[in-house]
Parts: C-alpha cells; sequence; structure tokens
DNA sequence: GTCCGTCGAG
DNA sequence: CTCGACGGAC
C-alpha cells in the first residue's frame, strides 16, 4: 500500500440513553470529531421518530432501528452505507433488530449492537443474554468471514477482565461480571475478534466507559465499567492507531451514563 | 417629592409553567432586567425542591410557596421581603397557599397570585373560581388598604374586556372569558385596583400574556389571550410610567405558554 | 404541547 | 439518577 491510497478511518461508539435527550451532545462531537462511522445504542425512539433530519443537516448519513421505550440502535457515517441489515436474523419477533444494526463502509462491515444487559441472574432476561452471545457467533459464522476487516462495537454489557471494574470482589456474579458472561463472550472473540483498547492499553487500570447513574459521583470517584468496546478481526486490528475513552459526554450539561470510545485506524 | 428621593420601581409577572423547566429562562431574563420584583405562578415546584440557590447566585432574594405537582408561587426581588405572607387566610387546608404570596418591597405591598382556571363552566372547579375572587375581596378589605400603594399581580384566569382575546364570539363563556367571571373580577377591582396595562395602552388589540400550546403557531397567528395582569391601588397606579408584554421568553429555546409583563414606577 | 407524578428499567 | 410511557391538567 503506498502513502497515496492510505486513508485514516475512524469509528466511535456510545451508548446515548435516548437520542431525543443526548442530540446536541451527539451533534457537537461529531462537529468536533467528525468519525467516519458513529454507533449509537439505546436510542429508545420508533423509526418515525428518529431525528434523523438533524445527522443529515450535519453531514451524515444515518441508519437506525428502535421500538419505542426500550433499546434501539443507529449507525452515523460521512459515507453513505452499503448492505445495511437489521438484527441477528431468523424470526422476525426473536431477531432483536433493535439490537443490532449492520453496515458497510469503505469496504468494512461494522456491526454494532446493544446487548441485553440481563437484569439479574434468576431473571430470564440473564439466559436470553447468554444465548444471545451464542446466536451473535453463529451469526458473525453464517454471514461473516475472520478473515477480512470487520468491526464489532457496541455496548457489550461484558468488563471483561478484573481490571475492568472498579471493584472485582463485590462485583463478582453481576450479570455484567460474570463468569458464564465471559465464557460467552470468550466463545464470541474466538470467532477473529480483538479488543482494540485493551490492545492499545494492556493492563491500564481505570479505564471504564459505564458510570451508573445511581452511584453518587461516580465519576469523579471512579467507581465505573469497561462494557463499552471496540473489536476487530486481526486483518483490520493490525491497522488500528489507537483506540481511547473520551469523557467529554459525561461532562457535558446532559451527561449520558456512557462514554465515547474511539478508534482510528490507517487502511 | 424632590428628585434626590425619587426612585423607579420595576416589577413583573410570569406564569412560568415549572420554575425548574424554566429555570435558564428566568435567570437570564432577571439578568437582563433586573427588576425590583419578579412575581412567578405554576412554579410547581414543593419547597423543600425550590431551586432557592439559583436565585441567591443571581443577586435575589426569594420567598415561595408550592406543593408538588400543581400551583405553586414565588417572588424574587432585589430587596429583602418584608412581612411575607401565604394564602387568603382561613382554615388552612382551605386557604389556598399554594396560589397565593403576598409581601411588602420598599414600603409597597405585593400579591402575587395564581388565580383557580376553573376547568370548564360545569366543573366544582369553576364555582370554586367564583368564590375565589370574592374571597379574595374579602382578604382585602380585611388585610390591606385601598388608598396606600399596592399591586396586585399574577396569572388572574381573566380576559376582562373583548379586546383581550383574539376570537371574542367564539369564546365566550370559557371559564377565563365569562360573565361570571367578569363581575367576580369586577367585584375586586371595586375594592380599588387599575388595571395597568390597560391604563397604559387603552384599546390597543392583539396585546396578549398567554397562547395555547395546543394551538399550532398560536404566537405567529396571534391566537392569545391576555389573562395575567398587574394591577395597583390609584396610589400607586398615578406613579406608574408604563406596563408592557415582554414576548422574548416566548421565543426562548424552552418557551413557556406565558409572556412576561412588566411594569414600571417612580416613587 | 408541555408540564407533573407515577411506574418500570438500567 | 435518568430515561420513556402513561394519565391528568391547563
Amino acid at each position: 500500500m503506498t502513502a497515496k491510497t492510505m486513508a485514516r478511518f475512524k469509528i466511535a461508539t456510545y451508548n446515548v440513553n435516548s437520542i431525543r435527550s443526548r442530540l446536541h451532545i451527539i451533534l457537537s462531537w461529531l462537529e468536533e470529531n467528525r468519525p467516519d462511522v458513529f454507533c449509537m445504542q439505546e436510542t429508545k425512539v420508533a423509526d418515525a421518530r428518529f431525528p434523523a433530519d438533524a445527522f443529515t443537516v450535519a453531514g451524515y448519513h444515518v441508519v437506525f432501528r428502535g421500538m419505542k421505550q426500550y433499546n434501539g440502535v443507529a449507525i452515523a457515517s460521512l459515507e453513505k452505507p452499503e448492505n445495511v441489515t437489521y438484527g441477528l436474523g431468523g424470526e422476525a419477533d426473536d431477531a432483536d433488530e433493535d439490537r443490532l444494526i449492520a453496515a458497510v463502509y469503505s469496504g468494512v462491515p461494522v456491526i454494532n449492537t446493544y446487548v441485553p444487559q440481563g437484569r439479574n441472574r434468576e431473571n430470564p432476561q440473564f439466559a436470553y443474554k447468554l444465548q444471545w452471545y451464542a446466536r451473535f457467533r453463529e451469526y458473525l459464522v453464517q454471514k461473516w468471514s475472520s478473515d477480512a476487516p470487520l468491526v464489532w462495537c457496541g455496548d457489550l454489557n461484558v468488563a471483561p477482565e478484573q481490571i475492568d471494574v472498579h471493584d472485582p470482589k463485590r462485583l463478582l456474579g453481576h450479570v455484567c461480571f460474570n463468569p458464564e458472561v465471559w465464557d460467552a463472550f470468550d466463545r464470541v472473540k474466538s470467532w477473529g475478534l480483538e479488543d482494540l483498547f485493551r490492545k492499545h492499553h494492556p493492563g491500564e487500570v481505570e479505564c471504564y466507559t459505564f458510570f451508573d447513574y445511581r452511584v453518587p459521583r461516580s465519576v469523579e470517584r471512579k467507581l465505573g465499567w469497561r462494557i463499552d468496546h471496540i473489536l476487530s478481526t486481526p486483518a483490520l486490528a493490525a491497522h488500528c492507531d489507537s483506540c481511547n475513552i473520551d469523557m467529554n459526554p459525561r461532562m457535558a450539561e446532559k451527561p449520558s451514563d456512557h462514554t465515547i470510545l474511539v478508534a482510528e485506524f490507517t487502511i
């Protein structure tokens, strides 16, 4: 690859906790950072009410899928997306179409997901979460190739390592910090995906992407979780220059409980 | 009175429709206009949650009374208020303490009220509204003197004249544009109160202080009502230099359905 | 339309 | 703590 054909590719992921409430934060961040691809989760809005115009005005394409009240995913992009798909496939009412949106940008497939949180270990939603990772692995096997560039990102509702939560002893067993979830997540990664944040920050502590609203002053006290992630196939991971947490949205007038995670590539 | 002892006195009234939602509008208006007395209605917040600190920071004293959800009145002032009282008196649970707050500023009593709206003519709240004006007249008789300076202001939920609504034919009979309400309101005025806006703008049309949220583009189409008022005893009315409607809050990012009404005196 | 309270969710 | 949904009020 010559210098002439090399290009920068910037991708970011953000659990917006309502796109309507967070629209100002999103637009000002896009304006300042101009990512090529911006993945959002928990948009919490039905498609008919999605604020698509605001993205158009900002110079972004946007694709989205949401039912009212819960879940909802969207991707904004400078380039027009190709091959946009929704959900894991299978039965329409079981496909979780408001939890997964995939599209191809500059030839790179981007899969943006909002993985079920699981509520608590006794709740059927927890079994559903474990099953979801398994179904997602099967979706990767059936639909995509681990030999080619591919990005998986979003709110994956798993803190993969001991250093990814502020109190691993107390939190062990939580639905986002749990041996069964780690196994299910590892099974997905074994398809061929690498955690880009850890690739660039091995062993680095107190790096979190989520701070529970219910914990007073959680940001200042560093009481967070690293549950939002950007992973890629090895073919693309080799070209990843950086992966960083942007705390800015947490400092805004109307912060969400999540940060923005950003990865940059030279491709 | 010599020029040396003369002073300007500016008083304003604003139905805020939730003081928490409208705090930014209120503070920026106070900063720009620096009224001596600023009366608010429909604060919609219990006393324990009233944002008093924000007024202190802005250089204002503030007194208030509200129950949660409905009603609620407050007065912000540059000078410290004297003799602050709440409600019409009588039985505590019937005194409407969250609809009337009175205090004395530079020797001038200011009575700030949120008069019951009345819902509809068949609703018991309508009889209660009519009774409220009668009780308010009795309150004036018992407690105050019409020979001395005194201000009555607030959301009085009455458009007194034909020109005070955009469609007098269609709206005739509405709980805020109604012969029984006019009579009750006139009985109060007969105690000794003058409508300061009309004093300075006799016969002027299309002057409104309220624009129903449910009427599309009501401001642009001038589909309003003049139901917020500042009245005073003759002793003070003689010193009133102006009384004007400030539409600015209706143009803010988060407009309320009411404007601000401002009166200026030289005393 | 825009408030509030209440509720379920995270 | 903050979100959306809902129902009541204006």
